[in-house]
DNA sequence: TTTTAAAATGTGTACGCACACATTTACTTT
DNA sequence: AAAGTAAATGTGTGCGTACACATTTTAAAA
């Protein structure tokens, strides 16, 4: 038959004290004799009891306010997909007492970014998603964090010094290994490929770099032919950057083009569209829908799927696993790089959770 | 401030009723006079109750028992894997007195399948996860279930007709399309590909050809070289199976290979190994063991991963959807065809949920 | 020894819902 | 009009845990 869970009250018996001391034990509250101490430790070390969740997070009946710090959603179609991951997981976690607050800085501003958090910090949350896009402004704020002992989790962007709950993203030099793969295969005639960090912020590419150390490796490492590979890093709202672009072009032994951000691999898409070099291979980032469009026409070859909405609600979850239900989050949780191509897109689209 | 959420008892206090009259409505359970439930339906209306899942499961206080129904795991790693994911559901679920219990079928013998079936029918569970993968002899079953009441949800094999509570797996056509795609990527001479359907119960294979017939679909469409493409139905069992693909690979023109099967790309890449031909392409299923060090050497190109433990476990966290939070469960949940290569299956294997 | 405070332990209520059961109301039947 | 019955409605308890508070025990101080 069904074995019946264990609980306190259970435990509280096979140790002959109260239900009251076993859980000052459970969660060392104090307050406890060193035999009754004793008692209950033997009884746990025998069962294995496991707290009924439900129970707990009923009877603690608190709420908990989670802040997410993003760039601004108008600003770029990707933080768009991570908003979306933001309001998924309030939806989900209203019904728990649990409410998600957004607080958007502006993707170019690095002062933006500074003030926005500050203002967070001020607010106190309960707990903190952030990603962190501007390294050296963010350092301070984590030190804010932890001095006022929120627990916070990154995303998108890994900074390891800043000591998080956890760390929710991709390799990003693996990452680019995978484009370079995508590059290579079926290559067979010597050429050049281009590296492009299309990008309002230039100086923000420590991120981006890592991922062309990804691709760069891969060529040194597994290419059987010698490629030419050049980098460029492009600002699409300077005036010469189509100009750039079509004497790249031009080069009749272009194979191939790599981008590293999502928003870049459309507008690459749509300046190698408009002067018809669709036979160059164009490998890129993220399902936005424009990168759909250029994909089904063939413009796009593939797109490697960084997954900014289930990035945002999984680190919500983090979060609310930590805040409400004391569970242990691991440390990093490292999303598989998916590969998207012209004929698994359709099942990546259909499936809601994926 | 926090928005309180709206309980049983606010509604009741809002209709001028007892939480009672309101429990009674929101179940219908009947013995409501037409005005109390209009009074209910009009507060109801009004406002947007979110019934507290966590409460609602405690309170129920239930214990349901769900049976799954699947090929013995010892036969197949394939099946191993889907066996994984019981498991996992059983302990995520356990705490909430939900017992998942396990009937194993041979795999290769359909009367094995439908005693296994009957016996799991005379146990009445309150839910049902069967891979079906016997046509024939599933469709009485599900008569039987259907006709005891027993909610049940399909994974791996889709019988639509079945009407399941829902089918959890892949679209198989697309997925042979996708084979096709990974086969046909950089390809540039002409040749033979060949497609291998290697099982140890050829009659099974409805569900293969689909793959098969994908395959095929693409390269009519969308392939630029004029591919010769040939099948087989082989058995690893067989004494002149090895004879057989021996013949195959002394082809010198074949170009590429794809196996419908997860243990049958283990066997393929053996063989393929053993005879030197690493240069043909192959494509393959899953992410067993022994998949993974032919990808990593080189045997393997591609893989595709059906995600079988996740299937699995998907497929009883459906069914407790369904049971224990009443909550609508989609008809279909498609999986996405992810393409496995060398450079992107390690961020598979280190992310544990996806 | 008695008093007093602190430490240890136990008890009770709340969380939101489900459900069994008690009570009230409305309507027949005699 | 009283009794009987079924329908309608309300009340109370339990689910397993958290936590505030009451009670008991222990040890130190008078």
């Amino acid at each position: 038959m069904v074995e019946k869970n264990i609980r306190i009250k259970d435990i509280a018996r096979l140790a002959g004290v109260s239900v009251g001391t076993v859980d000052r034990v459970l969660h060392n509250r104090g307050r406890v004799s060193p035999e009754a101490l004793q008692k209950v430790t033997a009884v746990m070390e025998q069962i294995d009891y496991k707290p009924n969740l439900l129970a707990r997070t009923l009877g603690s009946n608190k709420n908990y306010r989670i802040a997410a710090i993003l760039p601004d959603p108008n600003q770029d179609p990707y933080w768009a997909q991570s908003s979306l991951g933001i309001t998924q997981a309030q939806l989900e976690w209203a019904q728990y007492g649990i409410q998600v607050e957004l607080f958007l800085f502006d993707l170019l501003d690095r002062d933006s970014f500074q003030k926005t958090a500050h203002r967070v910090h001020l607010a106190r949350p309960d707990g903190i998603l952030i990603a962190p896009t501007f390294y050296h402004e963010a350092l301070p704020i984590f030190e804010l964090f932890r001095e006022t002992d929120i627990p916070f989790v990154l995303f998108n962007t890994n900074i390891p010094e800043a000591k998080p709950l956890s760390f929710i993203g991709q390799n990003l030099l693996q990452s680019g290994r995978v484009g370079a793969e995508l590059m290579n295969l079926g290559q067979h005639e010597k050429g050049t490929l281009a590296v492009l960090h299309i990008d309002e912020d230039i100086q923000d590419s420590v991120h981006l770099l890592e991922k062309e150390r990804g691709f760069r490796e891969y060529f040194k490492e597994k290419s059987k032919i010698d490629f030419d590979i050049v980098d460029f890093n492009m600002n699409p709202k300077d005036p010469s950057f189509e100009d750039q672009f079509k004497t790249l072009l031009e080069d009749k032994n272009l194979r191939g083009v790599f981008v590293s951000t999502s928003k870049g691999t459309a507008v690459a898409a749509s300046i190698i569209e408009k002067y018809g070099r669709e036979d160059i291979r164009l490998v890129g980032y993220d399902m936005l829908e424009e990168n759909l469009r250029y994909l089904k026409s063939g413009v796009i070859d593939f797109l490697i799927n960084q997954n900014p909405k289930r990035q945002a609600s999984l680190g919500i979850s983090h979060l609310v696993n930590h805040l409400m239900f004391k569970k242990g989050t691991p440390s990093t949780d490292l999303f598989p790089l998916e590969v998207i191509t012209q004929q698994n897109v359709e099942s990546y689209l259909g499936s809601g959770i994926h």
